[in-house]
DNA sequence: TTGCTCCTCACGTCACGTGAGGTGGC
DNA sequence: TTGCTCCTCACGTCACGTGAGGTGGC
């Protein structure tokens, strides 16, 4: 499909998916007009990028799991233990951002008299 | 004090509270030499704002609360209740956002073999 | 005089948004 | 031929980081 399509489907912008495919995210064809091209897969690699990236992932680092998730799965590919370090990580990171988001939720309550 | 003692003593650096300023959020006195002259009230409010802007809110929104808190004080000034809607929608947006991180959180377990 | 702190530009970062100007397929 | 979609620059955004080059107070 076109990345127009893509975009259509997974809820973003052609924009994003540019930007994603010159970090490394995305790796289409191009057609002989020099349009993109992608295939099925892509709009499950999409969907997982939007999801890493809403968690405070950078693009560095999503860059380095997207290859190691088979499309239509949520599972780490076999071959990859090796990011279950950095994916830990980033687990112990979301957890003290939302404890962070919390305290702040907690302090507007008071600040509004709640 | 001069800025850097105010960022030691609140953690952050001379640089952000400077932007603070040119965004409106702080007004020191200058000193002859042209140094910046903050009060004793100005550590409350650079801890505000940093948990403000940790919860996501913008310098703008930042900067039609901040005159709203009494320095010391975590309350919203009984002149201001023009307020309460904003904080109301801000913490909807916390509230999201807090249900997104979860939701990314419960998907890396699954990307983990949890 | 030395050294620490401060000052004002001004460009860089990250994940895109937003035109500018031009081309491809039905 | 018209209209919709695509293409590549390239500058703008937000909350600062990071030098560059110069000055103030003890």
């Amino acid at each position: 499909m076109r990345i127009g399509e893509l975009a259509r489907r997974t809820g973003t912008t052609p924009r994003a998916l540019r930007y994603y495919e010159e970090q490394g995210l995305l790796h289409p064809d191009r057609r002989p007009s020099g349009y993109r091209e992608f295939g099925a897969g892509a709009e499950h690699t999409v969907r997982h990028i939007q999801l890493l990236l809403s968690a405070g992932l950078n693009t560095a680092t999503i860059a380095e799991i997207v290859p190691c998730i088979p499309d239509g799965r949520t599972v780490l590919a076999p071959t990859c233990p090796e990011l279950l370090g950095v994916l830990a990580q980033e687990r112990e990171r979301i957890d003290a951002s939302i404890a962070g988001l919390a305290a702040a939720r907690a302090v507007l309550e008071r600040i509004m008299g709640g």
